[in-house]
DNA sequence: TGAAAATACGAATAATCCTTCAGGTTTCCA
DNA sequence: TGGAAACCTGAAGGATTATTCGTATTTTCA
């Protein structure tokens, strides 16, 4: 829904020479700029190119419509994080329950610090929701959590698992966006993750227990 | 961000006529129509009054500008939303637990039925998210979590309670909002209300305990 | 070195949308 | 009944924006 029917959402073409190269960067970080001190309404192509030091015309010469380029940053930010899911819960030197843990507070830090460009991706994403790739990152964040899970619940079946998975991703996506809507102190944020983590032990404990 | 500073959302005028109160209502009701059908993208004044069988004029003769529109939608969901959490809550014939279960199920059957909506009119918030009146609701529901959680966790601390409350509130909307954007069966809907009860109830259960 | 390929430019196009306002119609009430 | 108040209309103004394309510049490489 809300989601024009776009033409399509992949690279229109690869930069071969360094100039390019430059260019396509330069259009990158300047996107980002724009979009977290001015917000998803007034994201504009014009806006990226002018802030880039670039004219418009370049801009589409390597993204063929303004969602690609949201798409692209959009996908920037989902790499980056599941970087950091892999990173702490495929860590085994500390048990499952307190890597989780590490987690919810790295994730909603790391949420709160670009709090502006988060909530300005998030405002922007009618225009590249419908893509299919848009559906990638969170399959994959599904894995990692997965694996994670055989391990931290080996007692629970295979159904069990899979819900307590799509809740912990679920919800901490979702809550991660909300929170970076409404401003706190980090004090708060620090008690606010531990109220979370303490809520996904419980949680998985209480599942471990079953039976 | 991304929210210009609009006038101001308040009414503009009140009807006085009983052609005028209809004719209020035949927009706002044009209003969801257009809302849940085209998305937040092509919600349009102009299409809107159309939709209603009324002219533009007429439409902001009653609403200042677009955003008081969707302001005012988005406030009655607010409302019943907020009956609902009281309705549930407040019935003190079952145990506590029970009735927080019977709660997210209540919420996110809810969030699920009119999902279109629900979406559209999230992708519509940074239009209205600034307007000082956009606080209220939350605040209130807080209030009536607060009152609930008074007699679920009558030995825990105010300052955990509070914390609870914060946690749970905002879990449940902005997982309510997260999933009526991918839709998924009845029975997927069901087993994952029931997770969400569960964690719940394991976190409260859990601070129930502690000391 | 010279021409082909790659890249860059940016004014112009075409479309959409919010909102106003001058003028007409209906309802009210004294 | 007649005038005032309320109400309704919808074309037009004013603004913004995504995207294109003809032209100019730079790089490559034979």
């Amino acid at each position: 829904m809300t989601g024009r029917p776009s033409p399509s959402i992949s690279s229109r073409k690869q930069p071969k020479q360094a100039r390019a190269t430059d260019l396509v960067a330069a259009i990158l970080e300047a996107a980002v700029q724009v979009l977290a001190s001015e917000g998803a309404q007034r994201f504009t192509t014009t806006r990226v190119a002018e802030r880039a030091g670039v004219s418009v015309g370049s801009l589409y010469q390597y993204f063929p419509n303004k969602a690609a380029l949201l798409f692209r940053l959009q996908s920037d930010e989902w790499r980056q994080t599941g970087g950091l899911l892999r990173t702490i819960l495929e860590n085994d030197q500390r048990p499952p329950l307190e890597r989780l843990r590490a987690l919810v507070h790295a994730f909603i830090r790391s949420e709160c610090e670009e709090a502006a460009l988060r909530v300005a991706l998030n405002d922007a994403a009618p225009l590249y929701r419908d893509a299919p790739e848009a559906h990638e990152a969170k399959a994959s964040g599904e894995r990692t959590v997965q694996t994670f899970l055989r391990e931290a619940l080996p007692e629970a079946g295979q159904a069990v698992r899979a819900l307590a998975g799509d809740l912990i991703i679920t919800t901490l996506s979702a809550v991660g966006k909300d929170f970076s809507g409404s401003p706190r102190t980090p004090g708060e944020i620090e008690s606010y993750a531990d109220g979370m983590a303490d809520m996904f032990c419980a949680y998985l404990e209480s599942l471990g227990h079953r039976r």
